[in-house]
DNA sequence: TTATATAGTTAGCCTCCGCTAACTAATCAA
DNA sequence: TTGATTAGTTAGCGGAGGCTAACTATATAA
């Protein structure tokens, strides 16, 4: 089955995780969400079942093509509806919060469209 | 505690078909929205306890202020945000289906921001 | 070596919000 | 009058996705 929104949120968490520090693992996904660690280790599971993301025996979280295809492109979403919120002139704090929810609601073809205007 | 995104939906079905005939029944949402007779028995139940919404003894359903308050922002977003997505140059239908799911999760700092763009 | 801290998993609870099955009650047609 | 349609409710299922409690396993410190 398709990933759900919370899945996104995994993913892109564990991708702009793996831009900071490399060595990723759930505890700093956890931390990162604020999630308990029996909620993101069961994410790990259905995103692993699900072929996004490869975990070693270490623990070692990596986002598999797929999963980092989806993570670019929730991350892209979300960079780019933060500064058009911005550009708007919605403040920091809550051009990011907004971004976050709308990143995961909205078309491919609204996005493009508001990336075209953003350019 | 305070509605649920599914509660803003449907105030906002309600308010919109009051606008189309006057005497809405739990029936009219039911159809409106392609829910099930018992999923809007339901929330009818909540949105009665919540002071959101009246039921006569005939089922007639309307809108408290606290009600009509919230579907008036509902639907002022969803035409707003519709407009919006439209004048970038997304089609009618996709604008609408997202403008749906954009306007329960976004910030009204946010969005009065898109609405001063929009004017 | 033993005790503690850290990381992860398992079991199971809870809310939200769809659903079907099956009931009640009222209305309307044969 | 009886049978069918329509409206609404009740009971209960199921998945998504949070949570806590409690376990295991490892690594580190006394």
């Amino acid at each position: 089955m398709p990933l759900q929104e919370s899945g996104e949120m995994y993913l892109e968490s564990i991708y702009v995780l793996i831009k900071e520090k490399q060595d990723v693992h759930a505890i700093d996904v956890s931390e990162y969400l604020g999630y308990s660690k029996p909620s993101v280790s069961r994410a790990m599971g259905i995103l692993k079942n699900g072929g996004y993301i490869v975990v070693d025996k270490d623990g070692h979280i990596r986002l598999t093509d797929e999963g980092t295809r989806i993570a670019e492109s929730m991350y892209e979403r979300h960079t780019l509806l933060t500064r058009f919120l911005m550009e708007m002139g919605v403040n920091e704090t809550t051009a990011a919060s907004d971004a976050c929810k709308i990143e995961h609601v909205i078309s491919d073809a609204s996005f493009e469209a508001i990336k075209n205007h953003v350019k």
